[in-house]
RNA sequence: GCGCUCAUAGCUUAACUGGAUAGAGCACCUGACUACGAAUCAGGAGGUUAGGGGUUCGACUCCCUUUGAGCGCACCA
């Protein structure tokens, strides 16, 4: 495996700097890494840690230890020394047996179970309106990781916690009372959350026109938004609805249905899925008992109008409100109950929260709170932060209609998709279905891979203008390596069953894809432990750039004999495999042709 | 005011967590389809890694500082 070359290089250059220099030096202070294009050979260790030990130049302690290694480890061809640089190359026998030993058998790139089970919480949207390009963010990387973990072997629950209740509920309500005249998505052929949404800016047109309306009678600003009829219905029927007043709830649960319809149909155009609904209006009330069992601990204190606190001072942050004095909770009197919950039903070992970087502080002190508290599976939360997404024109905000919809979205970049295609002339001999599948396929996969390869702590701007591209370091482009790939092992007609073959001798192109399959299951595993889609999708690129490159310097159906043309056939067969199963960890699907 | 992030080519970004001359893509310029698929490939130009100081054999990476941007510091969720 390419692991296990490079865990041999580490054990022996350990026992090298032994034998040479009787010292011991910790395995962890051997740096490997892959050698730069610029230079001879395919692994390097920098011996600049070992010159401590050598008392000698970087260069004489290279040499030794290239000596040394090149004697007890059979797969080294040969090396050269460059400063503190210890080239490697790895002979050809070794790539090869590389390919037909481990790339070919069909655990590569697998992960046994660990026997662990972890919760990713993401998306969780409000329903008083629909998804914005914010939420798709979430979306994606909330299952790419969710999928990339359980590859990794852990047991993965998705868990979805909905934002069902509050007073931005209430404002579509009664704004679809008071303008809506019985409107229903049958009725108006709107999208559930659409329409929904549709109200909610309505709410807020009308109340901004009352907060003037009562400027202009002399009001203060401050007192106008609080007197506003509109501001007061709303919160009146909150308080109805939670004395569980049947009407209200009646058209709540209505319009709430009218958005779950919506986001099913976003969601199920995203691809993405969850094992777990959670519902605000059933978890809003939780985090009381918790609340009690802090103040009974002395972790949480009560001031003189009885709410409840806690002193995070002596960890640098502030004093935290966690109940109110009238005994109704905060944001965070749920989160604690919510947590509880979620580790009462699965007893995870690990909890994902995929949440945008504006809330870090929250999460920073729930997960405080919790330790204070004494959970042991406190340790086992973390909130992968993310980014928001930006315009041009600066941040999103859904009362200015600066709001690049989610749905809108999709629909353009599959017709951009469409317009390609069609530019190109590849659609021939394919029927009206196949090309609707295939236009969603590239335009989905365009829009995943433009918003998982960046790093997800940084910010990222989106033009709806420049739109995606399709070329270069893009969605497509690994898509149409694979489908170039598929093309060739049709006319092949490739089977697994092919015969393995040595070839006497490797070309560098087939050498560095060999190398940088080899890599994958590393790529895998770090993408799993640092959270992190950005990595597997740079590796995507990297591959199919390699295969590219390959491809078009070596002929594979016309080599010059059988044994090379069916090594060539196995090792893209390969590739197409590791860029298929890379992209369906980022949610994106590889098609057979484009 | 206090705290947390961030700043890399015109634009979008990478750099294996301190290693070699900072890699890519887009856009721009040049070449390759009578070729296994040109949504491709090969080449050119483009960088004082925001500025300054420090630590180190070695700094985009660590420390200090200045500037600029974002977010948080709600008895909203």
């Amino acid at each position: 495996m390419a692991q296990s070359i490079q865990n041999t290089l580490i054990a022996q250059t350990v026992k090298a700097v032994q034998e040479l220099y009787q010292a011991e030096l910790p395995p962890d202070q051997v740096s490997l890494q892959e050698t730069r294009k610029e230079f001879d050979g395919h692994i390097t260790i920098v011996v600049f840690p070992v010159t401590r030990f050598s008392k000698r130049s970087p260069e004489q302690t290279a040499k030794a230890i290239g000596e040394w290694l090149q004697q007890k480890v059979g797969q080294i061809a040969g090396f050269n020394v460059i400063k503190g640089f210890l080239n490697i190359s790895l002979s050809d026998n070794y790539w090869i047996s590389l390919l037909n030993e481990e790339l070919l058998a069909p655990s590569f790139g697998q992960f046994p179970a660990n026997g662990k089970k972890l919760m990713v919480e993401y998306s969780s949207p409000n329903t008083n309106k629909p998804l914005h390009l914010g939420h798709i963010r979430n979306n994606l990387l909330g299952y790419s990781v969710a999928e990339i973990l359980k590859t990794y072997g852990y047991q993965v629950i998705k868990a979805n916690l909905v934002n069902d209740r509050g007073i931005h509920i209430c404002k579509s309500m009664l704004a679809w009372q008071i303008f809506g005249n019985g409107e229903t998505p049958a009725s108006s052929g709107l999208k559930g959350d659409h329409l929904v949404g549709k109200y909610y800016v309505i709410f807020d047109k009308e109340y901004k026109k009352q907060i003037t309306e009562l400027i202009s009678q002399g009001l203060s600003e401050q007192d106008a938004k609080k007197e506003a009829p509109f501001i007061k219905q709303a919160q009146a029927m909150l308080q109805k609805w939670e004395a569980a007043d049947p009407e209200v709830i009646a058209l709540w649960e209505e319009m709430n249905s009218w958005v779950y319809a919506g986001f099913d149909k976003t969601y199920k155009q995203l691809g993405v899925d969850f094992d777990k609904f959670y519902y605000e209006s059933n978890t809003y009330l939780l985090g009381k008992d918790i609340i009690q069992e802090g103040l009974e601990k002395g972790v949480f204190f009560k001031k003189e109008d009885n709410s409840v606190w806690i002193d995070l001072t002596d960890e640098g942050l502030d004093e935290k409100l966690v109940l109110r004095g009238d005994g109704t909770s905060v944001y965070i009197t749920q989160d604690l109950g919510t947590a509880q919950l979620k580790h009462d039903d699965f007893k995870m070992d690990e909890s994902i929260y995929v949440v945008g970087n504006e809330q870090d502080y929250h999460f920073k002190v729930l997960f405080l709170i919790l330790k204070k508290l004494g959970k042991q599976w406190a340790d086992g939360l973390s909130h992968l932060s993310y980014g928001m997404v930006d315009l041009p024109s600066g941040k999103m905000k859904s009362r200015e209609g600066t709001v690049v919809d989610a749905d809108d979205l999709m629909n353009e970049m599959m017709e951009t998709a469409k317009t390609r295609t069609e530019d190109l002339g590849k659609t021939e001999g394919l029927t009206e279905e196949e090309k609707a599948i295939l236009y969603r396929t590239i335009g989905m996969g365009a829009l995943k891979y433009f918003l998982l390869k960046v790093d997800p702590k940084k910010r990222l701007l989106f033009d709806p203008i420049e739109s995606v591209d399709f070329q270069g370091n893009t969605g497509p482009f690994i898509q149409y390596t694979h489908a170039r790939i598929k093309s060739i092992l049709r006319k092949a007609d490739y089977n697994k069953d092919l015969p393995l073959s040595n070839p006497d001798k490797l070309s560098v192109y087939e050498q560095e894809l060999i190398q940088v399959l080899g890599n994958y299951p590393m790529v895998l595993e770090a993408a799993a432990n640092e959270f992190s889609p950005a990595q597997l999708a740079n590796y995507a690129y990297e591959l199919a750039k390699v295969y590219n490159k390959f491809y078009h310097e070596e002929s594979i159906l016309k080599a010059e004999d059988i044994l090379i043309k069916n090594f060539r056939l196995h090792l893209s067969a390969v590739a197409s495999r590791i860029i298929s199963e890379s992209m369906r960890l980022l949610g994106i699907t590889v098609p057979e042709r484009m």
